[in-house]
RNA sequence: GUGGGUGUAGCUCAGUGGUAGAGCACUGGAUUGUGGCUCCGGUGGUCGCGGGUUCAAGCCCCGUCACUCACCCCA
């Protein structure tokens, strides 16, 4: 075993594996382009003040989870812990809002965390995301949050539930935390310690604690509904109904507060209820943030956006026979045929075919072997004699035949075997 | 960051102070150039690392690192 490992938290994904991920990524490009949805590509490293203004410098991710670094030129630069602050940024530094009044992008990558990693927690790890510029809802909300759950649907992942809450806007946040304050404070030497910090950082977080001292005491405390304004209990409402009518169950939970400082009104996360998880439940995440763009500097501009975590959603889905990464398998009587051998290969995969050839040249029966181990449903046999006469050996590994084609008409032929009719 | 568990072959794991093992995988063969099943053989180890106890340590003790689970938080 090597002493050079990969840093911790951050893994290799090796061609066995891959697969699963293509397939996986597949799926999530459809879904978002039929809802359309267009990606965009931006860098994975940011200036330090993009993720601290919009993110929050009170949570736990700027606290103490990114990966920053002064870099040579003196500038301070994270490799980003989220995508959504990148998206703004890219959608401000464009003025992409001034072209069109309404923009879907999605986004597909890995992100950082300078976390403890456990089970579908890494330190490097893949999330796709959607955006939403533009539209003040509560409609679009919905449909984002339908489209998340058919995607978990389409990907076999049907033991979910979807969390909602409103946190209405951010005078209403402001008014509430000074409440939940308030409520607290004398109860303050019950709480928890993390509890008890968070008092001070960012009360509305106690209401998510996992101690049940801190959730019998969050009973008592008043709900974040009832501090919302007409237009925010409105805007609820009306996502609501529209969940209602496209048939998308859901919870609402008023603890659901979420670790991100930006997020207005609209909050919901997805989680799984099999437990296979460990203590990471939650698939996907997102709300709506009215306030960030323009507190990042640019023209007000509602926005409503989830990620999802990808090793996530991997766990969580079903298992499949991968099928084979190879139509045939080129082999040789003896070494000596090797040219001969990359000269057919080469041929078959100008007609498409996905071939290889065992070019360490040992004996047939180890090279059929390989051949029968590798999944390819042909092989193709070469030898002295077929060379003379120009011919070659095309075996149907599963029917156990064998027939004889000519050397010119082989790629052709095989062709016609691998193109499904 | 806090607490627990585990580190032995590429993988999954046995090995209760006395010569380092199994299954799987890999690989060679079972009468001339034909796969799966079966059988026979072979390669492969700093027992995570460092120190201590002992005539003797994979095993006991201390430290350390890694992995892992839970907490915290999140995707």
């Amino acid at each position: 075993m090597s002493k050079l490992r990969s840093v911790k938290g951050m893994n290799d994904i090796l061609p066995e594996e891959t697969p699963r991920w293509h397939r996986l990524e597949a799926e999530l490009r459809s879904v978002f382009e039929r809802h359309g949805y267009g990606e965009v590509r931006t860098p994975i490293v940011e200036k330090t003040a993009l993720f601290t203004r919009s993110i929050g410098e009170a949570t736990d991710i700027v606290n103490k989870e990114m990966y920053s670094f002064v870099d040579k030129g003196d500038e301070a630069l994270t490799l980003r812990p989220e995508g959504t602050a990148s998206c703004a940024r890219a959608f401000l530094q464009h003025s992409v809002g001034a072209k069109k009044p309404v923009n879907k992008w999605y986004y597909l990558g890995p992100m950082y965390r300078r976390e403890r990693p456990a089970r579908g927690r890494y330190r490097q790890f893949y999330q796709a995301g959607v955006e939403c510029y533009g539209d003040p809802g509560p409609f679009v909300d919905a449909e984002m949050i339908d489209m998340s759950v058919s995607l978990l649907a389409a990907l076999g992942i049907t033991e979910v539930r979807v969390l909602l809450n409103s946190l209405g806007s951010d005078q209403t946040r402001a008014r509430y935390r000074d409440a939940l304050k308030e409520f607290f404070t004398p109860l303050a030497a019950e709480l928890s310690p993390e509890s008890q910090a968070r008092l001070e950082q960012n009360p509305l977080r106690i209401l998510d604690s996992k101690s049940p001292k801190d959730q019998e005491l969050s009973q008592g405390a008043p709900p974040i509904l009832d501090f919302l304004g007409d237009d925010d209990r409105e805007h609820f409402d009306e996502l609501r109904r529209a969940l209602d009518a496209l048939g998308t169950p859901y919870e609402v939970d008023t603890s659901l507060v979420r670790g991100l400082d930006y997020y207005t009104r609209t909050l919901f996360e997805v989680q799984t209820t099999s437990g296979s998880l460990g203590a990471q439940s939650a698939l996907l995440g997102g709300g709506r943030y009215d306030g960030m763009l323009a507190e990042l500097g640019g023209k007000a501009t509602p926005a409503v956006g989830f990620a999802m975590g990808l090793e996530r959603l991997l766990h969580m889905m079903p298992e499949e026979q991968a099928p084979p990464a190879l139509d045939a398998f080129v082999v040789m009587a003896g070494a000596a045929l090797r040219p001969e051998a990359l000269r057919l290969a080469k041929a078959l995969r100008a007609e498409g075919a996905r071939v290889d050839v065992d070019l360490r040249g040992g004996s047939l029966k180890s090279q059929l072997r390989r051949v029968d181990k590798s999944g390819a449903a042909y092989a193709l046999v070469l030898g002295e004699g077929e060379l003379e006469r120009g011919v070659v050996q095309l075996k149907d590994l599963a029917r156990h035949e064998q027939e004889e084609l000519t050397l010119e008409d082989a790629p052709q032929h095989l062709r016609g075997l691998i193109t499904p009719s």
